[in-house]
DNA sequence: AAAAATAGATCGAATGTTCATTCTTGTCAA
DNA sequence: TTGACAAGAATGAACATTCGATCTATTTTT
């Protein structure tokens, strides 16, 4: 007899049974708006094993957010082994961002658009977690190479990230139709080279061909 | 006897103080970590008077929603009343927006901040709204026009504002400390001449310095 | 090897609380 | 008197959580 039924591979771990469903859940309709009856039925348990692992639905929300950061720090980890120019790693993390993005869309909607502070009162805004100190350090120490134009860290963290998150955001809400992987290369090159019609290409782009 | 008691002004009418009180308590807490008890508790008014004029608490949210972007969209008007180019109209909106975001910070929180989907679920994305349209369309214009480089609409818009909504995001976080007006001009250069530390200053720049 | 015992995971009906909403009563201006 | 609005106690539905029963796998005993 064939396993038609895709929904919940019965041979997961429970434990990573009710993350999975608690994630697609919670990215689809929000927190507050899903029950812990809501993932007790997609995930195939029982109300008394989400209780043994995770505590209740603030644990899981708070499990998922713990695991899936750590996996968001791996990636930067990833990034900063490899020998590259600060402009070469921020360019990579969006990179890597944009195709997260795309194949594992609810991953990304949790950790960058979701609102923590209104289900997880105690964990500090995501902004000053980890990988995203360390991007705000890749922009110092750019600057600090006289990679990056000297300036307020805050100013170019912004300038470097904001446009990819902004264009993460609107893909997420359904915004922007097409695969972000299809602007990469422009947004770089508008966060690099600015946006003047008039720009004249640098020196060093000039060199590069 | 004086009035001590600043919380709530009772000579405002009745419906102003249901949305400023929503208002404060949506934003500090999120939507639905409110009741309507607490609604009525801080606006100094009884529960019938919610139902009667707003019929419900998904009705205030909503009616804060319209009444706020109205506003929104006023604020963009009067930006395009005005005869200026496609690169100042989106730095004033941005200088708008981060004056706003000191002086009236839940109304902008209330407005870019909020998962709006999560509580009002038949509004569309406030990306899709008219006001950001507008500020997709004066980019566009900017491009016509030959002022800005040609490119995805997509990216440039989120280019140019980008930085401003991360910006914003960060400061009603708690993340940046200091008021984001201080670093309005900073932001305005990065954006326009990019980031690279060796950017020539373009023509243009160099004229009217 | 079979049976018994133990530990630990899973189950879901029952509980108690929270909260949006209703509805009846009270107030006041016209 | 009437109509419009305000008040807040009462209602009932939704929901997170509890807890004793049940099942499963592993170890111990015979």
């Amino acid at each position: 007899m064939p396993y038609l039924k895709k929904s919940t591979p019965a041979n997961e771990p429970v434990d990573c049974r009710i993350l999975t469903a608690a994630l697609d859940l919670f990215v689809e309709r929000g927190f507050h708006n899903v029950s812990i009856h809501d993932v007790q039925k997609q995930a195939n348990v029982s109300i008394g094993s989400i209780y043994n692992h995770f505590g209740g639905k603030e644990g899981v929300a708070k499990a998922l957010y713990y695991h899936l950061m750590k996996e968001f720090e791996e990636m930067i980890g990833d990034v900063m082994e490899e020998k590259l120019s600060a402009r070469e790693r921020c360019n990579k993390i969006i990179r890597q961002l944009f195709e997260y993005t795309e194949t594992r869309r609810n991953i990304v909607a949790y950790m960058l658009h979701a609102k923590h502070r209104e289900f997880l009162p105690d964990e500090p805004p995501i902004c000053s977690s980890t990988p995203f100190k360390a991007m705000r350090n890749i922009v110092q120490e750019g600057m600090d190479a006289g990679e990056i134009r000297p300036g307020e860290p805050w100013v170019l963290a912004a300038s470097v990230f904001g446009g990819a998150i902004r264009m993460i955001h609107l893909r997420l809400d359904g915004v922007i139709k097409k695969p972000l992987t299809l602007y990469y290369e422009e947004l770089i090159d508008c966060t690099w080279q600015g946006l003047l019609a008039d720009a004249a290409p640098t020196p060093q782009e000039q060199k590069a061909g």
